[in-house]
DNA sequence: ATTATATTTAGACTTACCATAAGTACGGGA
DNA sequence: TCCCGTACTTATGGTAAGTCTAAATATAAT
């Protein structure tokens, strides 16, 4: 990891350890949009003392400083995504694959929230990605 | 419940028991997009015998059935909606109320997904909601 | 006879707890 | 200025517990 990064994550008062090193590492240009134990698993492989208390920690501390974004997306599961510009979501019904959606679309503040502050929204297509779409009965 | 509903239940090939009477009255215009729990405790007070499976088994077979909907959305647990319109959704980030948004958007297909079979999609707003905006430090 | 219910059990995911360990900031000495 | 110990603060690891959901099964209802 470059330097600059380095000191933009100690301006933020994060404490570096190596764990929390690794995790960052992993989650550099990650585009899986990995769960807590994905991480937990890729880690461990390096870090075999790691603990699933520390991956969640650290994606909490990661979370609250924005370094990471939780799509609310699988219901079985908390997803992860490094990337917090804006940007969609398609998740597969079946196998569970994210696929990111750039696409711009205009989202005009609707009626209903002019009382409510508004701080994100997401748009998320269901729906069966292309190797599953032709496995189904 | 009017006796039109209750035929057009009983036509989808749902057995109509007393249990699923309730649930089914319960969710009927209800706009609070409950938990399975919410549904179980409202429940409870008419039916004490009420088993928390059977409120999961009924919501199965709901949303099998098209008759209620999973929104996903509140990261901790799931949420069901009666309303299965085409509609979008707020839901505030501090005490996790959930308001319909029922503007239309113009979404078309994102290039990304163009191989993908899309079901269906949901627009989710997170903010704060008119109470916890006020209180808020 | 088929399907739903109630109850219990089990599983997955996540959070809480606490003693131990490690990182960071600061200040004195080279 | 740079290096290095010291003290303070925070993170880690392991486990235990909490929460939500799903499975299994015997009983009851249709």
């Amino acid at each position: 990891m470059d330097k600059e990064k380095l000191n933009y994550y100690k301006s933020l008062g994060i404490k570096l350890t190596p764990q929390r090193l690794a995790i960052l590492e992993f989650l550099e240009g990650n585009k899986e949009h990995p769960s807590a134990e994905d991480i937990y698993k890729a880690i461990k492989i390096r870090f075999p003392s790691m603990s699933f208390a520390t991956v969640y920690n650290t994606l909490e501390v990661l979370l609250s400083k924005g370094i990471v974004k939780e799509i609310l997306i699988d219901g079985s599961k908390r997803r992860f995504d490094p990337d917090v510009s804006p940007h969609h979501h398609f998740i597969c019904k079946k196998c569970g694959k994210i696929i990111d959606v750039k696409c711009k679309y205009d989202i005009y503040l609707p009626e209903e929230l002019k009382d409510c502050e508004i701080e994100d929204y997401q748009l998320v297509f269901y729906g069966y990605c292309k190797d599953c779409k032709k496995s189904r009965t």
